[in-house]
DNA sequence: CGACATCTTGACTACAGTCAATACTAGTGG
DNA sequence: CCACTAGTATTGACTGTAGTCAAGATGTCG
């Protein structure tokens, strides 16, 4: 596994500083975290760490996404997570990893060895104060992701992938509300159907079928363009906001 | 929505005294917990919170089996969630819920108005420390449960639950190894569709197989034995133990 | 330009869903 | 005690959605 090392930067001029798990820590509580953080940087496909391996640090993505994936030993697999700039990797307390953990694009980690950390955690309330409120985002997100994959069909898979992005996206670059959504895919069409449960073939049949009927605009194979959020998120069956990854 | 008191019990008598968000407390933080905590007892298929209502409480699941549902607007539903004795309902920090939890079948809980909960929170490091780690198991378990709805078929989808909870039961009867295990399925036919996302005729269809190929055995609907834990995990395409709700 | 990844499309198949009839069980009241 | 009902479960026949296998198109990089 080779990582790159990437040079510091400063915990008050980083991206994800109010939304990450140092985002509710004083000056004081900051620069104890400062003092043991390092950056990693990794190409896209790396392998970040193996399921039933020992993973020595946990971390912060500061950009990138990176997956959670299961696997049977047929060969099956299963995206169990994606997680996206802010989002925290790794499970204190615990050494082994559940799942592997991959590159899907490029991806930069704010990571912190696992003992130091977890001696923090004890004299820091507002890290693991922050660190609950995460994990049970991440547990919602997981268990709206249930109902995607146990109850929606391909079409509506794919669009409830797709708006949760293009939401994201929109939210980023504050993209006034009944504006067209722009996008670069971070996914393969064959990370997208291990995400979805799907088969790669029926993603692109449904990427067509969707490109077809005008909910959404292709410019190459990953760029994408959503005229209407409204009809997109119709397509995806949901009521109103899911706020998965939000 | 009609629940019913029951006398308080000594937390020190409490069953789940060693695994609910309690068990890491001492006497001292205990007892300010006991001075909070009130029971309530729901009778099978009541419900205990719907979508979107307030919550004022959060809660230990003491006996039996509440569920946590997801709805679509045409009325498929998806159970995100099987909470079983000590598991945790409920989200300190925010007062809406995002599913509706029912009693599966009659359930006691252990209540905390939520409010004097949060406040303890703060000031009892081993409460959340205790909530961090049955929220990170809960966690595992929903990332795990997405492998199964993602990418297994009827028959592995049937015989992944019936392992879960045959492997729980014997856990809690100590029953050896390598011995049959025996339990009532806490599940109508009708909520199990709902866990695996499957229809209720898929389900049935199943365990109808697994009875013909002497996987399990069925005294009357409810009631089930597993000859061989062995073949019936095999069937359930796990490699080894899964651990969801261990 | 050519070679390899990724993606699309088509034809066929199969697994689970739908619709419908029937069976079983438990509880109620005559 | 049996008959009736309501809820729950099983089984069958048929259909449809997504999976499989396979060919070909598009895109990217050396």
């Amino acid at each position: 596994m080779v990582a790159y090392k990437k040079s510091s930067v400063a915990c008050s001029e980083c991206q994800i500083r109010n939304r990450a798990v140092c985002s509710q820590c004083d000056d004081d509580e900051l620069s104890k975290l400062e003092k043991i953080k390092f950056y990693r940087t990794y190409p896209a496909g790396q392998t970040i760490a193996l399921t039933g391996q020992d993973m020595d640090f946990v971390a912060s993505v500061v950009t990138g996404v990176a997956s959670l994936t299961q696997t049977m030993e047929d060969g099956r697999t299963q995206i169990v997570g994606l997680m996206l700039p802010s989002d925290f990797l790794g499970r204190p307390g615990r050494q082994g990893v559940m799942y592997d953990v991959a590159a899907t694009t490029e991806v930069t980690l704010c990571c912190f060895h696992r003992k130091p950390f977890e001696e923090l955690m004890v004299t820091t309330p507002h890290l693991i104060q922050r660190l609950l409120e995460i994990t049970l985002d991440e547990l919602d997100a997981a268990r709206e992701w249930m109902l995607v994959l146990g109850r929606k069909t391909a079409r509506e898979k794919i669009a409830s992938l797709l708006s949760i992005i293009a939401r994201r996206y929109a939210k980023l670059h504050k993209t006034p509300p009944n504006k067209a959504v722009d996008f670069d895919l971070p996914l393969t069409r064959d990370a997208m159907s291990d995400y979805l449960g799907l088969t790669l073939e029926t993603v692109s049949r449904q990427m067509s079928a969707l490109k077809k009927d005008g909910i959404i605009e292709l410019e190459g194979k990953r760029h994408i363009r959503v005229p209407d959020m409204e009809r997109l998120i119709a397509e995806a069956g949901d009521d109103a906001d899911g706020g998965v990854l939000s």
